[in-house]
DNA sequence: GGCGTTGATTTTATCGCCACCCTAAGGTCG
DNA sequence: CGACCTTAGGGTGGCGATAAAATCAACGCC
């Protein structure tokens, strides 16, 4: 591999003149640059930037710590991240941490010894053990793109899933449902717990409220989504609509019903979380919450710059707005 | 950020010596080592891997080429990849080409100079130009994810498009089926001229072949399985099975099916290929081909790292093995 | 007691690049 | 004509680590 020193060796300057000219870092004559620009192509030199980052302290590299990027929501807001990164020169190092504490913990270790510019994370939940870890390479700018609470120490965009929640059941609310089922996620995360009280806050608005024996704990997977329909289904009473959390467990229900033979909308109606690109392909086509998926991975990137390009700047705390997507999978209920 | 300077000076030692008590790379007195210990844990100390890679001429780094990581297949399969990068202690840049020349060329561009210690490359179509430019950065070891060919200096994985797509055109055919209709990729792809050859194998067992207006061009993206999906339920002479060259796609077809008040598999089957997580719980679930996923991006890992630790290695190219996955979207057709 | 041996540790050179500090030459102007 | 710019470019220290070479201390041995 060609060095800084055999391209200005072989156009006659010193090393210095080659570092000004590829990096337009001062005026050099028109014959030296031409030199130069020669001597780059001829020996298809790509400078080093592992030396150039040692330099000038910098990597222009990002670190994406995400729980699962296989789930459609997350890849979609990886993908937005990935995007706004590359159009600003930026790459970005993708750590799937699967929920596990040791992985986010090997792999924040990873990011900080690449000495990454600054860190995104989105993990759904962040316990006590993985938010001290974070406080610990506080020097490194963060923003936690999916999380309720606040923090002082990194920028913090709320996803509003309470907000989101609460339109997802205001409407089957107002399409005549009165005996709604929610499969959630985990009961033990912050997002899981916003969504909840988001039913509720609809649910209050005519004096309901929301029954424990209609919860059905699920994780974010379709195959929670199939059991928990299963469950529900055989339910004595049965449920006129089904919230899923996310879309996949909306469509692991809508697949167990199916299965059983219980038509979609007309027998019972089903409604989904975040708008994923397959939603508008279920069958029936998914009425969903659009979380905005690719704005979120552009707000957090840009967010985050602007941390490292000035430190000192106020962890803010942004908000995403969700709204309704009306689809084909929820009707009024049979009298 | 403490450097290994701040660290010998607490500790009273050499730098050498804490270098080496950090990498085992040689005996230190347990005192010594005991001072060093502590001293890296009251400074928080992180090695500035920038540093040693400039060094060790080593990034433990991989970058991944990649179309488009949304679609559940990419996604699945740079989940194997990451995984198994993790497990060998290599992290992975993630690149997002969506097809486009200019990323691909910029994204090179910047691995390189990354200085990765190797590529993977997953873009279903390597046109001339990209193939020329990934030979000028030949010195860094390669491995290609999903192409037909053969290559002179990259491994490659043959993915086995032409088999995989026989297998699922001969399961129909042994289903009864013998008006088939294709929805198959882009037609300049590699990916699917191959699998359209598996098909007309499969045919030409029971000496059928294939008429080029039961092939619908898409794109390998739902929408465009939907909207084949609505032609061919226009046709004059319905088929009774279509074969969709991936799952997204068999998704969008069902949706249309389903919206027409068409049932599958009563009255037309639908064929998928990939088995993405999801064709497990669509409405009805999808009979589809498994092209394994995990062991795919694991293969390709292993490949490269071995290229990676010795460059000479030949340039192999090993094949992966798809298996026909029966689930409800295809049954005989009717009488 | 000088001398090689051994083991522990320090010194030093380098990796490729950038940023700062210089030098040299030519021009301007009081 | 000499002081002072301006323009173009060269030389070098140092970023933070590793690795080869050098040093040092302790020890045994003839």
């Amino acid at each position: 591999m060609a060095t800084i020193k055999d391209v200005a060796a072989r156009a006659g300057v010193s090393i210095s003149t080659v570092s000004h000219v590829l990096n337009h870092t001062r005026r050099v004559s028109e014959e030296a640059t031409r030199n130069v620009l020669e001597a780059v192509s001829a020996l298809n030199y790509a400078p080093n930037s592992v030396a150039r980052s040692l330099k000038v302290n910098r990597t222009r590299t990002l670190g994406l710590l995400v729980t699962a990027s296989t789930n459609p929501f997350f890849a979609e807001v990886v993908k937005g991240v990935e995007d706004y990164a590359f159009s600003q020169g930026y790459s970005l190092i993708l750590c799937n941490t699967e929920n596990q504490f040791e992985r986010q913990r090997h792999y924040l270790r990873m990011l900080m010894e690449k000495r990454v510019d600054g860190l995104l994370v989105m993990c759904t939940d962040l316990d006590e053990a993985i938010q001290e870890l974070m406080r610990s390479y506080q020097h490194v700018p963060q923003v936690v793109m999916d999380w309720g609470g606040s923090s002082d120490f990194a920028n913090v965009i709320n996803d509003n899933a309470r907000n989101g929640a609460y339109l997802a059941a205001r409407y089957l609310l107002q399409m005549g449902h009165r005996h709604i089922a929610c499969i959630s996620g985990q009961l033990h995360k912050a997002t899981t717990q916003l969504r909840l009280d988001g039913v509720r806050d609809a649910l209050a608005e005519l004096d309901l409220s929301l029954a424990d024996d209609l919860i059905f704990e699920g994780d974010y997977e379709s195959q929670s989504g199939f059991d928990a329909m299963q469950q529900i289904l055989a339910l004595p009473q049965r449920p006129t609509a089904v919230f899923a959390f996310d879309d996949p467990m909306a469509m692991g229900a809508l697949c167990a019903a199916h299965l059983a033979g219980v038509k979609v909308p007309d027998d019972l109606s089903i409604m989904g979380y975040d708008d994923t690109e397959l939603a508008r392909f279920t069958s029936p086509p998914l009425t969903t919450i659009n979380h905005p998926k690719a704005e979120l991975g552009k707000t957090a990137v840009e967010l985050l710059m602007a941390r490292i390009r000035n430190k000192e700047l106020a962890t803010e705390s942004l908000t995403v707005k969700p709204e309704l997507v009306v689809r084909q999978s929820v009707a009024a209920p049979r009298r």
